[in-house]
Formats: structure tokens, C-alpha cells, sequence
DNA sequence: TTGTGTTTTATTGCCTCC
DNA sequence: GGAGGCAATAAAACACAA
């Protein structure tokens, strides 16, 4: 493996001035491309070396450079002469630092060679130390879009629990609106049949009806309710449905539409007194979007989901959240 | 003051790209 | 093979309750 040579050092303020190194115990590492080794062995330089995972610091006395750090009026000699004394220690960047930083940052969060000298310089900080922090900056920012991301993915999933337990809810009133009215139809059957003894209708022929409609309503899963709602928004949904009932095939969700009988017999008044209530509370409710909260929800999540994948450029393969 | 949890700075190992 | 990015991790610095 190609030992990557850290030299936190370099001469970010582009004087000479060595500012520290940080030396590790598994390998030397010297800084960023940027700048070459030649500054790491500067001699006459006061520093002090300490082993693993430490600091050692160095000084140039030409300019009082240091880390700017140390320059800050809060800081003072105390402070300075602190490093000195325990130079393994951490140092925090001030705040006026990272503010220039996250201002850096969000304008671009990549680093440029030629960017991250331009602040190391601005800032009295090493490139590594700036590469460093947009690394760990980058870190925090796809933690935190991740978190969004999660937030998002459980919103959509309550708003998709709410439109399925409206759609079960949905149906099951539509359950009872064929019962209700099927046990009309057969109540009127019979006494149609009473007063007329001589019909030739089997008394078990509404019974038909009343089954395939119930079927129609029993047999369909939510999901596909769910699309039975989607396609109610096509001008053909009526036609569709008195296709459907035409047929009395539960299974068709072609809705293609079939205007070969058009004849008005006991059926299809039949079919008219089914169809009508169906459409009239679904059709109106999904067209008016506003007056079909779910239904609102459930193309808000959908038009949250949509991501844009980069790399293939292709909007309907990826959601923008999954890639990174 | 001290224990504990969180944040920030920095290292290490691996990977990809050129 | 070097440079740089990222994930995982260490450890110092910091915040804060008890």
C-alpha cells in the first residue's frame, strides 16, 4: 500500500515559517501535495519532538507566525507558552476560522489544491489541517442529510399508513353502500315478483348481481383500490366500471370501454343505480384534489421521492437520497 | 468537582482515479 | 504509484447535569 506522506507542516503562510507537524507512529506523513517536504527539515528551528500521536511544534521567530491561534488577543502568552508546555494537545480553530470555513464550505464543498493553499493562507492554518476540516465537514454534512433523508422516508410512510387506512375505511362504506342497495334491489325484485305472478324472472337473478358486485368489491386488495382511485381520474373510469360490471369480470382493470349494448334494460338500471353512487363520491373527491387530503399526501410523497441521479442521469431509476 | 455525553480535530486503512 | 476521498476510529475539547 503507498504510505501517504502527511506533513503537517508546510508553509501555509508561505514565508518560511514551519507551523507544526504532526508525526504519527505508523507513518510520516507529509501534507497535501501542495507543498513539498523541503520545509519539514528545516534546521535551526526551535521545536520539540514528542512520539506517538503528538504535536511537535515549531516556531519561526522572524515573524512571530505561528498558528494564527495563538495571535488571537484572547489567547495571549498564557496561552502560547501552554502549547509549549503541553504541545500534544488538541487546538480547537477560533470561531471567526470557522465561520470563513463553513462560508468556504458552502459555496463549494470540495476542495481545490489551489483553494485549500488560498485558505490555509487566509486562515494561519496547514492545507492538511484545512483538507482535514472539509473532510470531517463533508462527514457532518452527509450525517445530517441522512438524518433529513430518514425523516423524510418516516413523514411519506405515516402519510402512505394514513391514505391506507382511509382507502380501507373507503371501502368498506362502498361494502355497505352495494349491500344497502342490493338488499333494495331485492326487496324490490320480490315484490315485483308478488305482484306479478306470472314474471318470468327467477328470483335468483338479482342474487347474481348482488354477487358479482359484492365479489367485485371483496376481491380487490387495497393496492388495487388504490389504482381503481389513480385511474378514477381518467374520463374513462364510468365507462369502465360499466364495462366492468358488463362483463362481470372482478379481475378487469382495463377499463377499456365497451359501448357495443347500450340498451336500457332492467339491467343496466341496475348498473346505473351501482355506477352512480360509486362515481359520484369518488370521482368528484379525486378531481378536486383539495377536497381528497390523501390523496394529496400521497402525490406530495411521491414529488418528495423524486431524486435525480447524477451519474445516470436517469430521474426514474433513483431516488435522490438512496445514491451517494 | 466530577462523571458522562457530544463535538471537533486528526489518524489510519482502503479505495478510486489518473 | 502518488494524490485525494471516504469510513471508521481515537482522543482532546467542550457542555452540562448532579
Amino acid at each position: 500500500m503507498a504510505a501517504r506522506s502527511y506533513l503537517y507542516g508546510g508553509d501555509a503562510a508561505g514565508d518560511g515559517a514551519f507551523n507544526s507537524v504532526m508525526l504519527t507512529n505508523k507513518r510520516v506523513s507529509c501534507s497535501s501535495s501542495s507543498k513539498p517536504l523541503d520545509s519539514f527539515f528545516v534546521s535551526g528551528s526551535s521545536h520539540s519532538f514528542i512520539g506517538s500521536r503528538s504535536m511537535v511544534s515549531f516556531e519561526d521567530k522572524r515573524n512571530g507566525s505561528f498558528f494564527r491561534v495563538f495571535d488571537q488577543e484572547d489567547n495571549g502568552d498564557d496561552e502560547y507558552d501552554d502549547y509549549f508546555q503541553h504541545p500534544e494537545k488538541k487546538r480547537r480553530l477560533k470561531a471567526d476560522q470557522v465561520e470563513f470555513l463553513e462560508k468556504s464550505f458552502e459555496t463549494e464543498n470540495k476542495l481545490e489544491p489551489e483553494r485549500k493553499i488560498q485558505l490555509a493562507k487566509e486562515l494561519g492554518l496547514q492545507p492538511r489541517q484545512i483538507a482535514i476540516w472539509f473532510q470531517n465537514r463533508r462527514a457532518r454534512w452527509k450525517t445530517k442529510q441522512l438524518e433529513k433523508d430518514y425523516d423524510l422516508l418516516q413523514e411519506t410512510y405515516n402519510q402512505l399508513k394514513a391514505n391506507y387506512d382511509n382507502l380501507l375505511q373507503e371501502k368498506e362504506k362502498l361494502k355497505s353502500q352495494v349491500l344497502d342497495l342490493s338488499d333494495k334491489l331485492l326487496l324490490q325484485e320480490t315484490e315485483k315478483g308478488t305482484s306479478d305472478s306470472s314474471s318470468t324472472k327467477s328470483p335468483s337473478e338479482p342474487l347474481q348481481h348482488e354477487e358479482n358486485i359484492v365479489d367485485y368489491v371483496n376481491d380487490e386488495d387495497v393496492t388495487k383500490t388504490s389504482n381503481v382511485v389513480s385511474e378514477s381520474s381518467s374520463p374513462r373510469y364510468i365507462d369502465g366500471v360499466q364495462s366492468l360490471l358488463e362483463k362481470g369480470d372482478s379481475s378487469n382493470y382495463l377499463f377499456e370501454q365497451d359501448q357495443s349494448d347500450e340498451s336500457l334494460d332492467e339491467e343496466d338500471n341496475f348498473k346505473k343505480m351501482f355506477v352512480t353512487p360509486v362515481s359520484g363520491y369518488m370521482l368528484p373527491k379525486i378531481e378536486n384534489a383539495g377536497d381528497y387530503p390523501e390523496l394529496d399526501a400521497v402525490n406530495s410523497c411521491y414529488l418528495g421521492f423524486h431524486g435525480h441521479d447524477h451519474d445516470h442521469d436517469n430521474e426514474h431509476q433513483s431516488f435522490g437520497f438512496w445514491s451517494y
